[in-house]
DNA sequence: CAGGCCGGTTAGCGAGCGTTAACCTGGCGG
DNA sequence: CCGCCAGGTTAACGCTCGCTAACCGGCCTG
């Protein structure tokens, strides 16, 4: 069969993957490398892993549906809660900087390593992306009156690179503590959103 | 010597590297690829390089110096003309967006692949970068009240990230036309900084 | 207690990479 | 007219990389 067993072993290489790749990017590290960030030696992931391919796929499609399934589960809990749709659109902004402040690694492979997949990979976690986008852009547009489409989705895309800014800064330690950041992040993506509908 | 000549040779090779090593990466494309786009092959780069580092060194190094030499001119000219620190942020934003939508292959390099340089030249690029963040921070924090030290720097950072997010836009198509771009980051980017102030 | 399989090991292969070497050519200055 | 040099060429080298092959020990099962 084409896919390995889940185990521990499998999510600790992938841990380790995803830290590497981010640091020095997918070309930039070697399957030996990967393989001593968790104890064993090289050739050893093919037990686990189908090929250094296969990693980085696993990495961007399980983000990707990270991402898009928690949306859409917020979208629609605030819908069957009654609730408006700016707090709907609240409710995404806290979800990705949760993400993006816990799993750095993963929002920084996630917009810049696509572009080494497969071709019918990258399709795939293209749709996952562009489904998360247009999850957003409906919602800021129905917050937001003076919005057209085009707009929207310049101004989302916007936003996620506002939210997804943390992870490339050199130092964390130079950053306010996670919830005064978490804070101001969601002030300005949603200052941001406020001025892109014009006020 | 060390450093070659200028020459027009020289800034075709730049202009098609930095186009190359903005979609596929610094180590996914090969020197052959570099020498093919400007229509010669291979090794005939090394009439003009050092070699492939050289250019990358030389890519980022440009356009970490054009950013802090450019965003120190439009302040230095503001403050001469008695303009308000607000006015010189705006000029800051203006410059910024000008760039990132003029020079979208640089920009991306510009956050992506500074790790892929030797010790020496990175840490002369990451000092560019830092003079230009404090630069922003300076007139952000006189602009604004109440900003601390630490907030006016990660709000610096994400305004970067929001502005610098036009380049990932898979097709510029989709976009709305430059100026209504420009306008539209130009809005967002301050909206975003007076919500970091707290209003 | 025998056997299979799970998850390791080391050795090695084949391709691709950046780089160097050796050679060539056309134009320009003395 | 001669020689030089700038700017190309192709061949080849050496290294690194992803991956496969061959082998092996421990544990669980029949």
């Amino acid at each position: 069969m084409t896919t390995h067993a889940a185990g521990p072993r499998r999510l600790q290489i992938l841990r380790e993957a995803s830290r590497l790749f981010a640091e020095r990017g997918f070309h930039g590290v070697g399957v030996d490398e990967i393989g001593a960030a968790v104890g064993i030696s090289g050739p050893a992931l093919y037990r686990h892993f189908a090929g250094k391919d296969a990693m980085l796929t696993e990495l961007l499609v399980g983000i990707s549906s990270r991402l898009r399934d928690g949306g859409e589960q917020r979208v629609r809990e605030a819908e069957e809660a009654g609730r408006s749709a700016a707090e709907a659109l609240d409710a995404l902004v806290r979800g990705h900087i949760d993400f993006a402040l816990d799993d750095r690694a993963l929002i920084t492979l996630h917009d810049r390593e696509l572009d080494r997949l497969p071709e019918a990979e990258r399709k795939r976690v293209r749709r996952l992306q562009r489904q998360y986008v247009e999850l957003w852009v409906g919602v800021a547009r129905r917050a937001y009156g003076g919005l057209s489409e085009p707009a929207a989705r310049a101004a989302v895309h916007a936003v996620f690179g506002l939210l997804n800014s943390t992870p490339r800064l050199s130092r964390p330690s130079a950053l306010p503590s996670r919830e005064e950041t978490a804070a101001l992040l969601r002030r300005m993506a949603h200052g941001a959103l406020r001025a892109a509908a014009g006020e």
